[in-house]
DNA sequence: GCGAATGTTTCCCG
DNA sequence: CCGGGAAACATTCG
């Protein structure tokens, strides 16, 4: 379900309980859960598609995976994959099918959130950077690669390469510097974009390329194949996106 | 009913 | 020790 735009909604959601006190705990996870009652959610953040409620003492990281979700306030129907529910006096929120940990302070002190491409603190330079140093890579994994694109996944991926007209098996290396700067610019512009239509419920309309048959400029059919180490199904038009 | 899918980690093999 | 490959997790949609 969720890319990095996704997951920043789904932060705005939760934001709500943010400096409120957690009274019950529920859930599979993994942990000892009975030290977070009583705990006051200092803060939540993201980085790419994990989630990070921060407290006094440790963090909760969240990763909704392919097929995670959540429910916020609703009383629990069903206990059913529930990995993690926290009770506030207000309402809870509940995190399904997910992976669910528990972090110290200082494994947050270590994220570099510079990486993440719908973040305020996204450093072009040093994805410019990341890239040069390595050129064999194809375009398609780099994108996919969190270290580099933290948030983007396979939708971005796939009509990101499409805006800027690159073939997705094109090497990094190969890429004209012009190239390489469209690349890193529309990893985010299309980012914020999937955020701005999500979040209005129209994402699937706006797709060029990801799920479709034909190419919206010329009309010829649209390959689908897994590409790159990443064996991720990439979607483009052999006419208008170039290989590198 | 089957297959694929907005993802990542882990294990096994050469 | 490495890289590649498959498996594991698990749900929804076409």
């Amino acid at each position: 379900m969720p890319e990095g735009p996704t997951i920043l909604l789904m932060k705005e959601d939760l934001q709500k309980f943010a400096g409120k006190k957690v009274i019950d705990v529920f859930g599979d996870a993994n942990f000892e859960k009975e030290p977070l009652k009583g705990e006051i959610l200092r803060e939540i953040k993201t980085f790419g598609k994990q989630t990070y409620l921060v407290f006094d003492e440790f963090a909760v990281r969240i990763h909704l995976l392919m097929f995670g979700s959540y429910i916020v306030d609703e009383h629990l129907q069903s206990e059913k994959n529930l990995r993690l529910g926290l009770q506030f006096k207000t309402g809870g929120m509940y995190f399904y099918t997910c992976n669910v940990k528990l972090v110290d302070l200082e494994f947050l002190s270590k994220i570099d959130w510079e990486a993440d491409v719908m973040s305020d603190d996204w450093n072009t330079k040093t994805a410019e950077e990341k890239l040069e140093s390595n050129p064999k890579m194809m375009v398609c994994d780099a994108l996919m690669d969190q270290d580099i694109f933290s948030g983007v996944g396979n939708i971005i991926k796939n009509e990101a390469l499409f805006r800027i007209g690159v073939q997705p098996e094109s090497l990094v290396g190969n890429l004209p510097p012009k190239k390489v700067k469209e690349l890193i610019a529309e990893a985010r512009n299309y980012s914020f974009d999937f955020l701005k239509w999500k979040s209005q419920s129209v994402l699937k309309k706006h797709w060029q390329v990801y799920s479709k048959n034909a190419c919206p400029i010329c009309g010829q059919k649209l390959i689908q194949k897994n590409t790159g180490l990443g064996k991720r199904s990439s979607f483009y038009c052999e006419k208008d996106q170039k290989l590198y």
